[in-house]
DNA sequence: CTGAAAGCGCTTACAG
DNA sequence: CTGAAAGCGCTTACAG
C-alpha cells in the first residue's frame, strides 16, 4: 500500500499538500492537484483512513445499538435500519452495528468505541448501553424515551406512545370492541411502560374496567417463548380460559401473525369473532396478507432518519437549533382486520 | 479524555507497561498490573482504538455490504445479517454496514476502507463491489458465486443452487405440476443465473418443454414495480394471459405474499388452484400465515456465520487450513401451501 | 518483568 | 498556494 510520502516525493511536493489535495480543506492549484492525482492512481494510492482519524478525531462512524441477543428481529427493526443508514450516508456517515448484549461482551469498552456518535433504539428501565454510553462520553440519541436521570439532558426521537394507544383503543372502541387484549412489548422498555400508561388510561376514558389478563408483555428475547408470544398468549386466554376478547392489539407484525395463526386454530376468525390490530409493521406485507392487517404506521424508516439527523446537529455536522425530542407522526392505516362487534355490544353481556 | 501517558506517569510505569496491561501481549506483573488498573479507573481512561489500530493494522472491523439502494430488505436479509454479527462478535469484531449503492457514493475509495475485511452478499455479473475490494486490497468472501474472472481465487459460501431448484421441480412434478412459474431473483445475480440454467434443465429432465412465461426476474430495487412483482406477474400471467400455471416457485417471502394476494383477488386458492412454493422466507413467519407457506429453507444466518468464519481464516484469526467454497445445506420445509393437481394430469390436457 | 525510543500515516498550525 | 516540523495516542522491537 503506498502511502503519502510515497505520492509527495513522486509528485515533487510536500505531504501536507498531497493531504489537502484529498481532503479538499484547503485549495491547491490546478496543475499540482493533477499531478498528485495522477501519481496518486499510478501508485494506486488512497489516504488511510484510520491515520487521518487519528489526527482528526472523527471516525466518520456511529454506532448502532439494537437490544437483540437472538437478532429476530422484525421488519420494524428492518425498515428503521434502512432509515439510518440512508441518512447518515448523505453526511457521509457509516453505520457499524453494535447489538451484542452488554452481558455477552467479555470486555466491555476495552477499547473506546470507533464511533463519533450512537443510536440506541429502544431504551430500557435500566440500560447498560446509556449508561456505557456516557462514561465514555460518546454523544447519543435514543429512539424512544429514556427514564430521565435528571444527570443529563437526552435527546430523543420518539413516537407519541400515548396518543398511539388512545388512537387505537378510540378506534376498536368505536367499534363497540370492550374487551380488549393488549399484547405489548417486553416488559422493561420504556416504549411499554408509556404505552401501558395509556392504556389504563383508555380503559378508564372508556369506562372500561381494566384487568389483569388485558395487558400482557413480550417474554424475554432469551426464551423460548418469544418467538411464540402472541399465539401462547391467545390460546391461555381465548381458548383456555374463555376470556370474551373481542379484538386483540398485537406489539409487531410476527406478533400479529403468531395470534392469527392461534384464533384460526381456535376455530375463530378475523375480523368476524375477533379483530386484530397490529402495531407497526411492514406496510407492504401486512397488506399482502389474507385477511390483510389493520395498524398503526409507525414510521420505522421516518425514526431512523431523524434520529440520525438529531445525531449530526449534536456532532456539529449540521448547523442550527434544533430540538433535544422529536416526534415522528404515525397513523392508522385501515384495512380489513377489524370490524364492529357482531350485534353490537353483545360481548358486553354474559 | 485520559491518554496512556497520564496513566503511566500516575502510575509510576512507563507506557509500554500500561499498553501491555491492557492489550496483555505480554505478561505483568500483579502488583503493577493492579496500579494500573486502579489509575485507569480513576482517570476514566480507555485506549484510544483509533491509535491502537494505526500501528497493528487492525482495525477489528468488518464491511457487510449489501446490494439494496432502496432497502427494503427481506426475512433473508434479516436473518443472515444476525448470522454475521453473532459470529462476528465471538471474534471481537465489529460489524460496518456498507449498504449504499456505488453509483450514490459521491466519492467512492476517497479513502481506505477501516475494515480488516469484507463480505459480499449476493454478488452480481459485474459486480463494482467487489472490484473495489481487489482495488483496495481488502480481504473479501462472497455469499453466492462469482463468475470467475480467472484472476483471482475467489473465497465463496453458497447454497447449492442448482440442487435446489432440481429439488423443487422434483417434489412440485411429483405432485403432477407441469406448469410451472418461477419468480426468480434480479436477472443480474449470479445466483438468479444459476437457478435459471438448473430450472431449465430441470425441465427436461422431466420433459416439460421450457416456455417463455416460466421464467420471470424480479424488476430492479429502484423501480416501482419492485414491490409488487409477484402480485403483478400472477396477474399478468394468470389473470390477463390465461397461462395454465398450476405451481408458483417463489424468489421470497416478499415475493410469496404478493403472489399469495393475486391468487385470492383472482378468486383462485392455494393450494387448491395453485401450489405455491417459497425459496427462503422467515420459517416462523411462514407458519403462521394461513396457508402455511411451504418452502425451501436457505438456512440465511448459516450462511452469515459459515461467510464469517471464511473471513476469519482469510485474516488469519482463524488457523486451519480452509476450504474456498462452503455449501450451505438447505431442505424443503412442508407446510400446507403445495398439493396434487387437482384431478391428476389434467391441467396439461387443454 | 519493565523502560526508552522509534514509528504507524496522516493533518495542522506556522512561516513564507 | 506550498513546505517543514510537530504531533495525534498508541504498540513494538530492542535492551536490560
Amino acid at each position: 500500500m503506498a502511502k503519502i510520502d510515497d505520492v509527495a516525493r513522486l509528485a515533487g511536493v510536500s505531504k501536507g499538500t498531497v493531504s489537502n489535495v484529498f481532503s479538499q480543506k484547503r485549495r491547491t492549484s490546478k496543475s499540482v492537484t493533477e499531478k498528485v492525482l495522477r501519481v496518486s492512481r499510478e501508485l494506486n494510492y488512497v489516504p488511510n483512513h484510520i491515520a487521518r482519524s487519528l489526527v482528526t478525531k472523527k471516525t466518520m462512524a456511529i454506532g448502532l445499538t439494537i437490544p437483540h441477543g437472538n437478532f429476530f428481529f422484525s421488519v420494524f427493526h428492518n425498515q428503521f435500519i434502512n432509515g439510518v443508514v440512508l441518512e447518515a450516508s448523505i453526511y457521509g456517515y457509516r453505520v457499524l452495528l453494535d447489538m451484542i448484549p452488554i452481558e455477552e461482551v467479555k470486555t466491555p469498552s476495552l477499547a473506546s468505541y470507533p464511533i463519533d456518535g450512537a443510536i440506541v433504539l429502544g431504551p430500557m428501565e435500566q440500560d447498560e448501553r446509556i449508561n456505557l454510553l456516557h462514561q465514555n462520553q460518546v454523544p447519543f440519541v435514543t429512539v424512544g424515551q429514556i427514564i430521565n436521570d435528571g444527570l443529563h439532558e437526552a435527546t430523543t426521537v420518539n413516537n407519541d406512545n400515548n396518543r398511539i394507544i388512545l388512537d387505537i383503543c378510540d378506534y376498536l372502541t368505536g367499534f363497540g370492541h370492550r374487551n380488549l387484549m393488549f399484547l405489548n412489548a417486553g416488559k422493561h422498555m420504556t416504549v411499554s411502560i408509556e404505552r401501558t400508561k395509556a392504556f389504563a388510561q383508555a380503559m378508564q376514558k372508556h369506562q372500561i374496567e381494566l384487568q389483569p389478563h388485558m395487558v400482557h408483555y413480550k417474554p424475554d428475547i432469551h426464551s423460548d417463548e418469544y418467538m411464540t408470544y402472541g399465539y401462547d398468549e391467545t390460546v391461555r386466554m381465548l381458548g383456555e380460559r374463555k376470556e370474551k376478547v373481542t379484538a386483540i392489539i398485537a406489539d409487531d407484525d410476527r406478533t400479529a401473525f403468531s395470534v392469527l395463526n392461534a384464533i384460526n386454530e381456535l376455530g375463530l376468525s378475523v375480523p368476524e369473532d375477533i379483530s386484530l390490530f397490529v402495531i407497526c409493521g411492514d406496510l407492504s406485507m401486512m397488506h399482502q396478507v389474507t385477511p390483510s392487517l389493520t395498524g398503526m404506521d409507525l414510521q420505522p424508516s421516518e425514526l431512523g432518519s431523524q434520529s440520525v439527523k438529531q445525531l449530526m446537529h449534536k456532532l456539529g455536522v449540521l448547523e442550527g437549533g434544533y430540538p433535544n425530542h422529536v416526534t415522528v407522526s404515525s397513523k392508522i392505516i385501515e384495512r380489513s382486520s377489524c370490524s364492529p362487534v357482531f350485534g353490537g355490544n353483545e360481548s358486553v353481556s354474559k
